[in-house]
DNA sequence: TAGATAATTAGCTAATCATCTAATTGTTGT
DNA sequence: ACAACAATTAGATGATTAGCTAATTATCTA
């Protein structure tokens, strides 16, 4: 978990994430929306990828990476919790509640 | 924002932080729960302070902080924003909800 | 097989960070 | 005024981090 946080506290990691939101991007799309040198987005990219909010896929000579979204909800369930705010997850599907150590139901 | 992730990325902080939830408590009561010294505490302290998850009362020789929870829940709310995860805030007496581009009715 | 392409790994540097001890500031009580 | 106490600031150190260029690996295609 600590590695989540740790992840999370870079802002171009965050944009990162944020990209891989909307769709899966290979790791020269990804970096080409960045300034920095394409090393140090790879760098990035582990760090996301160990921390387990990425998921790497390679296809021949290309890598997509996609967000692990369930992680970072686990991320925000747990943290939520610990500090007792409610949490509602949209999966798409169905909600999931966390947190409130008394629940008030809405 | 990026303050008060950078400040949530470090394991001791984010327990201070738990520990304030209960209750304010001073500096020195505080330290008293770390095995660090009472200085890497202070500087732990002005991290969230800068960060502004953290307020300080100075009375006479003793500091209280105090956890400033909506910080914590605004940049919580933020970060839900930009990722679509649904969240209810309690904040003891009402909820807020944020976050979600299709609202999804509970 | 050679050249081009996508991405990572290697190796380095500068900056930031968590930690410590020692010194300082400010407040209280005798 | 002075000693004790609470907390911070000063200054130093070792570890981690974000960044770079150059080199390497793996894949594709002409």
């Amino acid at each position: 978990m600590n590695k989540v946080f740790k992840a999370l506290s870079d802002p171009t990691r965050r944009r990162v994430l944020q990209l891989l939101r909307q769709r899966p991007m290979t790791a020269g799309e990804l970096a080409g929306h960045f300034t920095v040198s394409k090393p140090t987005m790879s760098a990035h990219f582990a760090v996301l990828r160990e921390a387990g909010l990425v998921s790497a896929d390679k296809q021949g000579k290309t890598i997509t990476y996609h967000l692990n979204m369930s992680v970072l909800e686990e991320a925000l369930m747990g943290f939520a919790q610990v500090f007792g705010v409610e949490i509602k997850l949209d999966t798409g599907d169905s909600f999931v509640a966390a947190g409130g150590t008394t629940t008030k139901d809405v």
